[in-house]
DNA sequence: ATAAGTGCAAATGCTTTGCTGGCTG
DNA sequence: CAGCCAGCAAAGCATTTGCACTTAT
């Protein structure tokens, strides 16, 4: 079947080689947020005929008609997710490098207006947090997993991502 | 005399040779946001006897000691300004690249809550905004520079920051 | 058929590093 | 004078690109 993403690229009038089917397999399958190398080790994975040229020149491609978001976590490699559910936030874990998305409406707003005061229209922002999984707190009673506050983020890539470099 | 940064530099028991006198010279009598190769520029001005490697090594170094701290605007390069003022955050002009500084303290706390309910213990964030000036409005009567509202950034560097793309 | 896509390897751009000789504390 | 520092050029990385060949429309 049509994965979603290859429906996007069809929709798009994309010329649809087998490379770029199965990246875009690839990419509908993922819930975290992979770089290039990691799109390349699962891509050749079903196929072995795709160059890494290939995954940097479609995930650009993607980039470009606002199928794929480029996101730069830190840690020197971009990392790509589906373009989809409204505005959202992510929030690295220091240590593992895990991701957790979250979304706040404040915020926009704020910055907004902010921007506005300084006499500028906000055109996008880039906000990124970084923190450590705080110790579960000397559980009052033996409660178990609480309603998810937001997506679980899956195992995101190794690369884990610090905070203050970027490039190395 | 001495500089700021060349202060903080003895105080730290750094060796000062005469390259990272100049360097030290070079960041304290910036006001803007350099990438490694303007400060060479401005320091090779000083001092031809400087080479890149050494800027790349001293502003590393001077990173780790805490003097100054890293920025990622985007543009695939890493600016640099020295550690001081409270937490402020950069607003980037998406045509000429040129950066605002401005503070906001709804922020952290927003999102240091945000973490706390997410598990995690906030240790860093990285914000950015872009934005592009907006038209001064049709002038009620004819009124001058208001208050500046924010630090008024000095003619940042060249390198025109871009919102979406990071390496190149 | 024909323009566009792909592999491969070479090229880029920023940043780091190995080595040798120099300078600071 | 011992150890850190600087210069230079080579090495590293992530990403892009030139070229000749394959393929989707």
């Amino acid at each position: 079947m049509e994965s979603r993403i290859e429906r996007l690229c069809v929709e798009r009038g994309l010329k649809m080689t087998g490379q770029r089917r199965v990246i875009a397999r690839v990419l509908s399958e993922a819930s975290d947020h992979p770089d290039v190398e990691e799109l390349y080790r699962r891509s050749t994975a079903f196929d072995g005929r795709i160059s890494i040229a290939t995954v940097y020149r479609t995930v650009r491609l993607f980039e470009e008609k606002g199928i794929l978001e480029r996101r730069d976590f830190g840690g020197g490699r971009a990392r790509y997710e589906p373009t989809e559910h409204g505005h959202h936030y992510h929030l690295i874990d220091v240590e593992t490098g895990k991701v957790v998305e979250f979304a706040d409406a404040e915020h926009e707003a704020l910055l907004r207006e902010i921007a506005g005061r300084l006499g500028f229209d906000l055109v996008s922002l880039r906000l990124e947090v970084f923190g450590r999984r705080r110790e579960p707190a000397p559980a009052a009673t033996k409660q178990a997993a609480r309603k998810r506050v937001a997506k679980d983020a899956a195992a995101d890539t190794h690369t884990t991502a610090r905070p203050g470099r970027m490039p190395r």
